[in-house]
This record gives C-alpha cells, sequence and structure tokens, in this order.
RNA sequence: GUGGGUGUAGCUCAGCUUGGUAGAGCGUCGGAUUGUGGUUCCGAACGUCGCGGGUUCGAAUCCCGUCACCCACCCCA
C-alpha cells in the first residue's frame, strides 16, 4: 500500500472546516490591518535561505530537503517564507511602493526534521510581514493584529512572550559577557549545556533541565546589554504594547533559532500541545535585506503561526463548534420527484443553501442518512407532494412536519 | 541523528505471561410488511494478527531480524 511520506499527512474533514474557519479568520483580521497576500513559490534558490536564515542554523544545516535540478542548479522547498517574501520586495522593487510593505502569507513549508507531536515535515504557516519601518509602533501593531486574530478565532489559554535580542552591535557584546560567565558555570550543567557553550551560548538560556534553571537565572539578561538605540526602541514597543492593553511577560531568555532575527522578537505559547507549545514566532529582521544582497534597505517585522499546532490547539478545546451541518436533505420518491429535486436543489443550491439528494433510497433509509449527516431539515418529495404543489418539509431536530409550497422553501431554510 | 513505546477488522482496543489455526465495542450494510430518522432488537460483510525468517506436530502468542507509526531529545512553527 502507497501512503503519504513520512512527516506528511491527509487533512480530512471535518478537520478541513476548522483548517478553512482559522484562514479565513485569517484573511479577514490581516485585511482590516491593510495586509494584503503574497504569493511566492514553493522553491527557491537554495542560497536564498543559506544566507537568509543562516548557515549555522540547524534548518540549513541539517533541515533543508535541497536537492539539484536537471540543470544542475541546487533548489530548496522552502523551509520558511520570510526569506521568500524580503526575496520577492527586492526582486519587484516593492521599496519603490508607497507606504509600509504589508504582506500576508499562508501556506506549506518543509523541513526534514524527526516527526512528532505538533512537527511535520510538511507543515503550514500563517504569516504576516510589516516591511519598510523601523518604528515600534509597527512592531506592536504587529502584535496587536496577531492578538487580534487569535481572539477572531477564539484562542484561549496562550501566553505571549516578548523580548529584544538586540543588534548586530551589542549582541555581540552580550554574547561575550554569557560566555566568560558560562566558563565557570559550565561544568556543572547539563550535557547539552556543555556542548552549547561552544555552538550557540544563546540557546543555553533556553535550557529545559530543571537542575539548571538556577545556573540559567543567575546568568546575565541581554536586556542589561542592549545599547541606547535598541533599549529606546524596545522601551517603545513595551509602551504601546500597554497602550493598546496587550498583556505580554517579559522574557529574557527568549531566543530564537533564526539567524535575521534583531532586536523585537516574540513568541506564543500555548498548553495542551505537547512538548511543541509554539504556535507562533515572530521578530524584527532590519538587516535581512542586505545579508540577501540587497542596495536597498528593508528593515521589516513578522511572525509565522504554526497553522498545525493552532488547529491542534482549537480542536482540543472547541472541536464541535467547527462541525458544518447540511441545510436540506430531498427524499425522493419515484422518477418524477428525483426529476423535480434535481430543478429543486439547483435552485436552492444557487442561494448558497446547501442541499443533499438521496438519488436512490426508500424513505426511511434517506431519512437515516438525513439524520447521520446532521441535515437541518429533510424535504420528502413522493407523488402526494407533487399532485398538490405542496411538499413536506421536516424539521430533523423536532420532528416536526409542515407542508409548504415551492416558492416558500428558501426563505424558510434562510442561507446556508 | 539519539532514546522509549506501539503495530490484531474502517476506527478504538482485548487476546500474547500459561502456543491449539481470531474476539468486543463503535462504524458500514441489510432486516423488524405499505411514505418517516434519532432509541431498541435481529442479522451480514470486512482480518496475509506490519513484514521476513526461526523454534514447534501446531505461532497473533516464544526467538531473531526488518519496516512503519507514535512520543520524547535536539531544534523549531
Amino acid at each position: 500500500m502507497i501512503r503519504a511520506v513520512k512527516g506528511t499527512r491527509d487533512l480530512l474533514p471535518p478537520s478541513t472546516e476548522v483548517w478553512n474557519s482559522v484562514e479565513e479568520a485569517a484573511r479577514r483580521v490581516f485585511r482590516a490591518y491593510n495586509y494584503r497576500e503574497i504569493r511566492t513559490p514553493i522553491l527557491e534558490e537554495t542560497q536564498l535561505f543559506a544566507r537568509g536564515v543562516g548557515e549555522e542554523t540547524d534548518i540549513v544545516t541539517k533541515e533543508m530537503y535541497t536537492f539539484e535540478d536537471r540543470d544542475g542548479s541546487s533548489l530548496t522547498l522552502r523551509p520558511e517564507a520570510t526569506a521568500s517574501v524580503i526575496r520577492a520586495y527586492i526582486e519587484h522593487r516593492l521599496d519603490q511602493r508607497p507606504g509600509v510593505q504589508k504582506l500576508y502569507y499562508l501556506g506549506p513549508m518543509f523541513r526534514r526534521e524527526r516527526p512528532q507531536k505538533g512537527r511535520y515535515r510538511q507543515f503550514f504557516q500563517i504569516g504576516a510581514e510589516a516591511i519598510g519601518s523601523e518604528s515600534p509602533f509597527v512592531d506592536a501593531e504587529v502584535i496587536e493584529m496577531v492578538m487580534e486574530f487569535f481572539r477572531a478565532i477564539g484562542l484561549e489559554g496562550f501566553q505571549l512572550l516578548l523580548n529584544s535580542v538586540g543588534c548586530p552591535k551589542c549582541r555581540p557584546v552580550y554574547i561575550a559577557r554569557l560566555r566568560e560567565e558560562l566558563a565557570k558555570a559550565a561544568p556543572s550543567m547539563c550535557a547539552d549545556c556543555r556542548r552549547r557553550v561552544e555552538t550557540n551560548p544563546l540557546r543555553v538560556l533556553d535550557c529545559k533541565v530543571p537542575e539548571d534553571q538556577p545556573i540559567v537565572e543567575a546568568l546575565p539578561s541581554i536586556l542589561d546589554h542592549l545599547d541606547p538605540e535598541c533599549r529606546a526602541h524596545f522601551d517603545a514597543v513595551r509602551q504601546s504594547l500597554t497602550d493598546r492593553g496587550i498583556a505580554f511577560e517579559l522574557r529574557p531568555r527568549l531566543v530564537r533559532g533564526l539567524d535575521y532575527y534583531m532586536r523585537t522578537t516574540f513568541e506564543v505559547v500555548h498548553g495542551a500541545l505537547g512538548a511543541q507549545n509554539s504556535v507562533l514566532g515572530g521578530g524584527r529582521y532590519d538587516g535581512l535585506a542586505e545579508s540577501l544582497g540587497s542596495k536597498v534597505p528593508a528593515p521589516g517585522i513578522g511572525f509565522s503561526i504554526g497553522e498545525d499546532r493552532l488547529v491542534m490547539s482549537l480542536e482540543e478545546t472547541r472541536g464541535e463548534e467547527f462541525k458544518p451541518q447540511l441545510c436540506l436533505f430531498i427524499a425522493p420518491l419515484g422518477e418524477r420527484a428525483l426529476r423535480e429535486s434535481a430543478l429543486l436543489a439547483r435552485d436552492l443550491r444557487r442561494l448558497g443553501i446547501s442541499v443533499e439528494i438521496a438519488a436512490d433510497a426508500r424513505l426511511k433509509r434517506a431519512l437515516e442518512l438525513a439524520n447521520k449527516l446532521a441535515a437541518r431539515y429533510a424535504l420528502i418529495l413522493g407523488e402526494d407532494e407533487i399532485a398538490s404543489g405542496k411538499y413536506t418539509l421536516k424539521n430533523m431536530a423536532t420532528g416536526e412536519q409542515v407542508s409548504i409550497a415551492r416558492e416558500e422553501l428558501p426563505a424558510r431554510l434562510g442561507r446556508g
């Protein structure tokens, strides 16, 4: 038997209904913030990610789906979308368009990791980027938009974590300071941390081993090492969030795994997701365009939402609410009735009313099916009804039946 | 890449310790007479017991190998 490849999966109804309502809500909310959709290719030149995401990151060193095209060029299935969006911004000179470029995207990303709960090799992200401004006001607005989106889909029980990771000027100073401290503390820490001291000292801050926590908490905070510009930026972001009534938790030890982040970084975590509890990651990336070879600067901030994880947490708490309903189930009795119901169904469907027809079932069987499909109404269409012109409409919830003329049906059924 | 767990009907699982050629619930399909669902009752279909090898008169059950899936680490969405 041929199966879906490891780490990929089929999304089936009724789950796809949840996916659709999540995506519809995102489009609606983002549009209200004047974001518009961008669709970039799923395939890019490998160099885009190598340079954009960072040569030394885990994504680039071991997680990319990279292959050689027939002409010998190296292509990669996108592991994330920000680099592509910036590439498109540069390529199409969007900096020449008026105002801040606000773009959103949604679609599949690919990383060749070992799958586990909430982690897939093909996974879906919904993200947005605001490019062309360094203003902390934009940072706060982007975060507010995310919060409004979560509110729109009714997500609860999440936490917004906020930090600043400084900039290429002040971060190295901090990392040097961190290394000094770690040189002393590392020997008594876990094996992973001892390794991280060499590879990526910032990651030590993210250590989850309980025994290491006292040491981690005593390490110097990056927030004490921001240079004046980064400091002012971060203060302004926090002030604007407070002005907007957005609750956040300051997490000086929040670090991100992609190289391009600077200054503001944020994350949203949700319980009931297993070990992969992060549903959103985002931050500012003012230097990304230049590292992709752009002559024009493109300071920006954005986020990406792990749609798989988001849907998972929605389904955990309120999966029932997304069950779609069938409005009308038609049970035709006999050939004439079947032909008549085809025309009736088409007319109702034109009005947006969902209709199903039992093409070949006895009445009992048809009603059984109507019940299983959770139809709100069943329409019984037999010889009597055709003769009299009055159809029998049954309310499936109450069992109540009324005799109704064809013309009255749309009003009676309402929309949907 | 590393560790642990699990593979038996469409789904959820029992049976495995103490080998004797497969079960339950749900679902699907049919029936309980004429054009009335949800409840109930009766019945049916569906299994190379993940795969390969070994031990044995006999293997879902014991042994070896292998594959797949899940969870966790790493890292991230």
